[in-house]
RNA sequence: GGACUCGUAGCCUAGCCAGGAUAGGGCACCGGCCUUCUAAGCCGGCGAUCCCGGGUUCAAAUCCCGGCGAGUCCGCCA
């Protein structure tokens, strides 16, 4: 475990760099190493910064450097060009060590040693009052791969969802179940326990507007928020059937949680209270009408209002206020905590945190946040009607994928059409979300998020699919000659195997799961390309032999990277 | 009014954090490749003032400042 050859690579460089420059008397200046265009080597890096410094110009200067670099394990030679200092891979070497660590790791290469360092990633965090919609697919699927990523870079990972069973929006719904007869409601949508709920919250907030009904809804959030017992068990056991239909959504997208955490807890166990009294013994709380809060502006937030609530007028806590003692409750879980958050999320967040360090509280949060999705026409509004349930998505993508399959693949069951479908399907799904920056806007469009064709996930299932069809049709080879590897194809692939681990490790320490899913890509389109030159079955013995070391090193690889980004590998399509 | 995020070909996007070689891809469009390991693939063509203006630097899509445009937020809601 742990095996990382590119990063074996990028050290042995920089102990042959630092050694040119103490032979040579340059300074070491730690000029990053980066992938060089294959035209003019493997890695290289600029030699102008040293110009200046040692008085000479760029060329001279690498043309020094490489004099003084001598070949070594990894790096077969270098070259001077147009003041960059250029090392060629010893591939042989290379291919040896990655193709031995891959096939040695299997389902394990990239995967670093575990840490015991626990984390606890929180997503998809949302109200329970209705099915999730595609916009909330965006946190569900960032936040699912980074724990994914974090877990294959060593941490301990738990998977949390912050249920908000508290407030009005909760309570309107459960007066509206506990109010409304059946027969006035609309008609289902979807045999599910979200679809059936929802129609309770939908009319029930209708009626709102009548202040009949919004006094009854008062008391009760009042009740519940005084602790009614006998009402808290009401509450949550609707929470808890709307919550099997959103999990079960979830869990069809391949995001799965390990823990729920009931916000009503920190109402029942007195740790928002405790907030309360920490924020207002420390002496950082203004009053207004009872109401309590903390100004924010001279800890540097501004705008028209920088008050920061933490009670109502009736002493009753408010919702940041108990997101901190969830915080606070996190932290003595974990060794870190992450939230995915929405775009809208990012003042409240920069205001919890002050909140944090108020209290003393030494440890910090952090938070990916991503921008929301919207439709060509416009946001995604419940009210204004543009809601695209991620379970229609999803169906739609299943139906499309199956279209598909079934087209080219007449010899498969009905059976085997529909795994593959739906693997197609919600591949193209979280594929299509995960393959773009967080902070960048998202416009859903039908035809972008279930097409099949390009950088998708079929792609790169195809790609895996082609892989297994040479191994299938082969034998198990028991040694291989890395010599024989030639091709340009077949070193580019091999460069990029060498490199999955660092890439794994760097997009979990980023935060940036996108970085995996475009490696991925280009780990599949490289395969393509081999896939293209460099006939294995029908080579000879030896060639044919290395080759297939590389394909079934490829399936491993790119079977690992599908594996973090929660896409199921497929053995044909 | 203030704060934050984004701005790369007709459309979408990587690269920006850690500045370096002719800015990578994808979709769409045009043309080509299935008696050879799956054509959900491959090749070629078309297409970019990297929003604008300054600055720093030997070197800026990348860093800094100022604009412009789009989005988000500034509730005793969650």
């Amino acid at each position: 475990m742990g095996v990382d050859p590119w990063q074996d690579v990028l050290t042995e460089l920089a102990n042959l760099r630092r050694e040119a420059e103490e032979a040579l008397g340059y300074p070491h200046l730690d000029i990053p190493l980066q992938l060089i265009p294959e035209e003019f080597g493997d890695v290289g890096f600029p030699a102008h910064t040293y110009s200046k410094e040692v008085g000479k110009p760029p060329q001279e200067v690498a043309e020094e450097m490489v004099a003084a670099m001598p070949p070594r394990l990894y790096v077969a030679r270098h070259e001077a060009r147009s003041g960059y200092v250029n090392s060629f891979l010893n591939y042989p070497t290379l291919g040896e060590r990655t193709l031995s660590s891959i096939l040695d790791e299997a389902n394990g290469y990239g995967k670093a040693t575990p840490t015991g360092r626990r984390v606890i990633v929180e997503h998809s965090s949302v109200n329970p009052t209705g099915p999730i919609h595609v916009g909330r697919a965006r946190n569900s699927i960032i936040g699912d791969t980074l724990y994914r990523l974090l877990e294959w870079s060593g941490l301990e990972v738990t998977r949390e969802f912050l249920v908000n069973d508290v407030g009005k929006q909760v309570l309107t719904l459960v007066w509206g179940y506990e109010n409304l007869p059946e027969e006035e409601l609309e008609p289902v949508e979807r045999e599910k326990e979200d679809y059936k709920l929802v129609r309770y919250y939908r009319k029930a907030s209708k009626m709102m507007e009548d202040p009949k009904v919004a006094e009854e809804v008062g008391q009760i959030v009042r009740r519940f928020e005084e602790g009614d017992e006998e009402l808290r068990r009401r509450v949550r056991g609707v929470c808890e059937r709307m919550m099997r239909g959103i999990l079960d959504t979830l869990s069809k997208l391949n995001v799965n949680f390990d823990n729920l955490f009931w916000e009503d807890q920190t109402i029942t166990d007195g740790s928002a209270r405790e907030v309360v009294k920490r924020l207002r013994e420390g002496g950082r709380c203004q009053e207004e009408e009872g109401a309590l809060y903390v100004d924010m502006e001279p800890y540097g937030i501004t705008g028209r209002n920088t008050r920061w609530f933490i009670t109502r007028k009736d002493g009753t806590t408010l919702y940041t206020t108990r997101d901190l003692a969830y915080h606070l409750d996190k932290f003595r879980r974990s060794d870190e905590a992450i939230n995915v958050l929405g775009e809208d999320h990012r003042l409240e967040f920069r205001q919890l945190s002050i909140a944090l360090k108020l209290m003393k509280v030494e440890r910090e949060v952090e938070s990916v946040f991503y921008a929301h999705v919207g439709l060509p026409e416009g946001r995604l509004s419940t009210r204004g009607g543009r809601v695209i349930n991620l379970d229609d998505l999803m169906d739609e993508a299943n139906a499309r994928a199956y279209r598909e399959v079934r087209e080219r693949r007449e010899d498969l069951s009905e059976e085997e059409m529909r795994t593959i479908a739906e693997a197609v399907g919600i591949g193209a799904i979280r594929y299509n979300i995960v393959k773009v920056q967080p902070e960048k806007k998202i416009l859903f469009r039908w035809e972008e998020a279930l097409s099949l064709e390009g950088q998708t996930a079929p792609f790169l299932q195809y790609s895996y699919a082609r892989a297994c069809g040479i191994l299938r049709k082969s034998e198990a080879i028991d040694s291989w000659d890395p010599r024989l590897l030639e091709n340009p194809q077949e070193r580019s692939l091999l460069k990029l195997m060498a490199r999955f681990p660092s890439v794994v490790k760097e997009s979990a320490a980023t935060r940036r799961p996108h970085q995996m899913a475009n490696f991925a890509y280009e780990l599949a389109k490289t395969f393509n390309l081999f896939y293209r030159d460099c006939p294995v079955l029908r080579s000879e013995e030896a060639l044919r032999r290395v080759r297939l070391a590389v394909v079934e090193a490829f399936r491993f690889v790119l079977g690992n990277a599908l594996k973090c980004l929660g896409i199921k590998a497929l053995e044909e399509m």
